[in-house]
DNA sequence: ATGATTTTGAAAATGGGATGACATCGCAGC
DNA sequence: GCTGCGATGTCATCCCATTTTCAAAATCAT
């Protein structure tokens, strides 16, 4: 298998100092996407799946908290990088800080920027590759999420891509409410009127799925989302 | 259907001002409803859920103070912020500080209302995360509000929403006063006649619900309020 | 192209809240 | 104690929003 170049993407509103670490980060083998304001950014985020994002704090349309939030919203868990101007108050910079996987003011080294990136990725990859082998009893079928398989008796079905998602949220909030706002902006990108339509058909789909077990059920809880709820029998 | 994104409820009198900065936040992803005086404000607040409460001191009908203050009651809790005037004598500005979470004077700089209006919101969300697990033990009924379930013996009964917020502040209330008031602020809005019918609906539902255990009764304080009493009957 | 997957559209089913009708209750003033 | 009136309690019903389901149509992956 070979590997496949980590995506970066880049949100920065000076041109200049955009291309140049953009190719600067490409030389280091990265795939990297520029954009040039928050906007942009989102929507290049939602286009697309990336390992990392770079965000200048001070842009048009939308800055970089902002999008930062935005991003975490569909994805809680994806590194998020700032940077800054020195200019910027300090106290507010603090409290997101937080909220931020690291953080570098401009002007900067390059060569500590990278390093910082590195090390980020190497921390996230290790992280990955725990939630990467996730799997899940579910009743009387074995869910492995990244074989898109759920098993039970002796037969397997193979979930569609949109299937698997879905499930594997609603496994992950076993017995506690998955948003439906959650789930839309993970899976779907956002949560339209059409997206929420989708799901719902996802949610029958699952559902004939799960019937052969009577002690699963996908519950809906008006207006908030659905629940996936597991009734272990008790050893009676 | 519209994305939930934070809704920020701006009162200012200066239409142009009010345009503007309603505009440079809707860039920043906030729904933004303008109102140009307080009583219009009021009206606007009592009509929706809002995140935070822009508010300019001084504006026709009803300043920003007074506004606030009827925000209050109807929501102890949201984020208040003032906008006032250069002009205003640091002192006056100072006492009512007090109840704002943060105030700031024209003239100002965009960026930093921005950055305080973030910071308020993150401040905000931390706590609210910690209220949505809230679990309480009624008798032999278990309440989750997040799920809005109510467990006795083996079954569950699943609230509506109203049913459930009303539960909700009867339990925090627990063997004390919910004013009637209160709650009709906080879960219908306002204090009408209708709501008010509404709501005696409601504790009805309530009741037969909780009729299952003795040990458990609403109980109306007249004229007053409801008072959930919970006689833990003594190990005899 | 072909079959699988996903989106779109619309109608049916269900959940949920407001409201009107009517019964009761609580309390103040007699 | 009795009376009257406003405050509560309960039902049944109407109306709207959300969810479910079904059936294409559109898109995607080979």
């Amino acid at each position: 298998m070979e590997t496949k170049n980590n995506k970066i993407l880049l949100c920065e509103d000076d041109t200049n100092l955009g291309m140049v670490l953009k190719n600067y980060l490409e030389l280091s083998d990265y795939d990297v996407t520029l954009e040039r304001d928050g906007r942009l950014g989102l929507a290049a985020f939602q286009r697309e799946k990336y390992d990392i994002c770079l965000l200048d704090v001070m842009m048009p349309n939308m800055d970089g908290f902002t999008l930062a939030e935005e991003i975490r919203d569909v994805d809680p868990d994806i590194p998020l990088f700032f940077l800054s101007a020195k200019t910027m108050k300090d106290d507010i910079i603090q409290g997101y800080k937080l909220g931020a996987d690291d953080y570098i003011t401009k002007p900067f080294d390059s060569e500590v920027l990278l390093l910082k990136i590195k090390a980020i990725l190497k921390r996230n990859e290790e992280l990955n590759r725990e939630a990467d082998n996730m799997q899940f009893d579910l009743g009387k079928f074995h869910f492995n999420p990244k074989l898109r398989e759920l098993v039970a008796d002796g037969k397997t079905q193979t979930l569609s891509p949109k299937e698997n998602e879905l499930l594997k949220m609603l496994a992950e909030h076993k017995n506690d409410l998955l948003p439906r706002e959650k789930a839309l902006k993970k899976i779907w990108g956002s949560d339209t009127y059409f997206n929420g339509r989708s799901m719902d058909v996802y949610i029958a789909k699952l559902r004939k799925y799960l019937r052969e077990d009577d002690s699963l059920e996908i519950v809906n809880i008006h207006g908030n989302g659905f629940r996936l709820v597991v009734n272990e029998p008790p050893a009676s």
